[in-house]
DNA sequence: TGGAATTTACCCCAAAATGGTGTATAGTTT
DNA sequence: AAACTATACACCATTTTGGGGTAAATTCCA
């Protein structure tokens, strides 16, 4: 098993960093760069020959943009891995990328260090990514700890949220019917909305549930 | 800044971890263990007086469970970063506790020095995460590629799942109301639902949106 | 180029859900 | 003792939802 080749595609419109990474890996015994492309369309279309493990790949590239080429990456053959690596580090595009089927999300640095390490990551099955990267992902799930609603009211807006009902919400939480809408009252009054829409929009900006 | 010495609270009820940890860290000079607690709740008692920068912490303890405790110890002081450490790898539990506040999520090895890494990525404002954790986090992002749903019936589900109804969610896309009833048809009819909180509950399963 | 899939739009209708009033009691926590 | 929380009920108008149909324009892909 440890003495399998790894094959590795590279995708990046830079192509001092294109060939920087492939002289690097190839270099090392156990990877073999089979091929690298300017654009995602080169790369979808030889998917099938190149039989690659891993893919590195920048984002933001002539014609298809990096996101859909991940997509249609990740449709076609689901088992492969990608690892994303550009400069930008917003929280949209990450998101975007995971989203779309994104195994990994490094940043470009001087060192290469941290390309191997990465990939060296994938390999055992894992999900390198930049300090901040993890970070941001991290954050993406912490709950504000300073809710203005109580337990039981955040409950029901998260059950509101799920789309149910009042009736529904009743029979899951063994309340009445007009309790929720108590509960819901409440909630509107403190979070200052007059709709479900309203109040599930700001409780997910401000991260109540 | 660098020669600042990172002060150190470890929560473990297993003695000879706890002890282990201590003398690990201790030995280190950029390290204080200031104080080490078997229970969470002497561990929020001493909060003020610690003045840790960073808790070590277990999650199954005996009295408060571990996420409840990262919960109060985040409410109260909102900046200091909180790593698990435990055995349990379920999915359950490590998202319980990103929610809850935990800023890493590390699992119990043999080896100690990956202990001594996820307190470096933690001052260097990562989010250490063994392997599998890291894997499980950014899979949970990943949609499902293979949606029976086309790109249109996507977008009207996912304002139908933020509590939109259907006036709102035809003004936001610019369409009639009954052309979005007409997707919301469809999408019942390829879900096998009858109801919103049916397709939500199933679009959110399968990660359709 | 031709058929399939997608997106758009309209009709009817009854049941269900929502949101705004207002009131009130038991229990918990501080 | 006071404040907060969770519970429950009544009335009422408006909106929303879901089920039944139908059909045209556009886009995609083979």
């Amino acid at each position: 098993m440890e003495n399998k080749i790894t094959r590795i595609v590279i995708v990046e419109d830079n192509e001092v960093v294109k060939d920087g990474f492939s002289l690097l890996l190839n270099s090392i015994e156990e990877y073999d760069v089979v091929n690298s492309y300017v654009k995602c369309e080169d790369a979808i279309k030889n998917l099938k020959n190149d039989q690659s493990d891993i893919i590195l790949m920048d984002l933001e590239l002539p014609g298809m943009h990096g996101i859909e080429g991940i997509q249609r990456i990740k449709k076609e053959i689901p088992d492969l891995n990608i690892i994303v690596i550009t400069v930008h580090e917003d929280s949209k595009l990450v998101f975007q990328a995971l989203c779309a089927g994104a195994s990994g999300y490094i940043t470009k640095t001087a060192n290469y260090s941290s390309l191997l390490e990465a990939i060296n990551e994938i390999k055992a099955g894992g999900a390198p990514m930049s300090s901040r990267i993890a970070r941001m992902v991290v954050e993406s799930f912490q709950k504000n700890q300073d809710s203005p609603l109580t337990r039981r009211e955040t409950e029901v807006l998260e059950l509101l949220s799920k789309g149910k009902s009042y009736s529904i919400i009743s029979e899951e939480l063994f309340i009445h019917k007009e309790t929720v809408k108590s509960h819901i009252k409440n909630i509107y009054f403190k979070l200052q909305v007059h709709s479900k829409a309203e109040a599930i929009e700001k409780a997910l900006k401000e991260k109540l549930i």
